[in-house]
DNA sequence: CGAAAAAAGTTTACGGGGAAACTTTTTCTA
DNA sequence: TAGAAAAAGTTTCCCCGTAAACTTTTTTCG
């Protein structure tokens, strides 16, 4: 009963040169991201990437489903399965404008509205340094890189 | 036919404030990356993952499965799954201990030695900022805010 | 000691996301 | 203008990753 501590509770491990790996360190961050995501909206049943939908919906009104899909890189199979879910859930609403059946307009049912108003402080706050280590301008520099990585030319810094 | 250029080819989407976004910043970012990943190792069969541990497994050889997985965040399940796959292709060894009989001792076979030793140059170039548009300086930067956001004390600057 | 609890992995069942093939509608072009 | 090509979504099928339940082995402790 005295072993010596040996290793505590788990073993060191080493990570070597992976450390200073993007993919690496994007996937290990996204980890967190998601955790102070679902720890935020706990109830709710709304996955980042339909939140994210939903918040783009509401901002471009009337854009084509594949519009939105290719600017937020959702590929189309999944996009439509996101859209469907959203529509029966009653937050969206999907229309074939007649100078293009083959398109479809997206826009949010008044119930949407009310979704993004009701978490926008939420959200927007959720992703601040205030939730991790970082201190404020730590964080306001990590968002200008990454906006600089994913080649998003964002609005203000 | 002629048309005023109306929109290009695509609409313009207006993403608002969700470019402050670290969770959808790091979507975005992690997109971009790991299209480097496999557009570098193209031929290989092989996901981000996989290399991961590989790598990992080379620099710790004889842990613990779990003590992997905790380490790198990989459910048991999945890790579970990965392994399989990985001895299957003969990179892995798992050994089942004497002592605790409960447990999986992980090393490298001598092909999955060779398979790290020859795509150790190109994993660890492969995330350096020459694929993006950031300078070099920038580029250590972001790896440093992200270990840090990931918590993640890792080696040298 | 011996039963209960804990620990380590595995199995099963399920959902998210993607590639490829397909349907419908529109545009191009010979 | 008719047929070919392109565009927009959808459907089908598959794989990655996870949660929950389970098996086996080890540890705890009354």
């Amino acid at each position: 009963m005295n072993a010596p501590k040996e290793t505590f509770d788990d073993e060191r491990v080493n990570l070597g040169e992976i450390t200073g790996s993007l993919g690496f360190l994007l996937r290990m961050a996204q980890l967190k991201a998601f955790d102070f995501f679902f720890r935020t909206l706990d109830g709710e049943d709304l996955r980042p990437g339909e939140f994210t939908v939903i918040w783009v919906i509401q901002l471009n009104p009337g854009l084509r489903q594949g519009t939105f899909a290719r600017t937020l890189k959702i590929k189309p199979a999944h996009m439509t399965k996101l859209i469907a879910r959203l529509v029966e859930q009653g937050l969206v609403h999907r229309e074939v404008p007649e100078d293009d059946r083959r398109s479809v307009r997206l826009s949010l049912s008044p119930e949407g509205e009310a979704f993004v108003a009701r978490y926008r402080d939420q959200f927007l706050h959720l992703h601040l340094a205030e939730r991790s280590d970082l201190t404020p301008e730590e964080a306001r520099t990590l968002i200008h890189l990454l906006r600089r990585y994913a080649g998003i030319e964002g609005a203000a810094t």
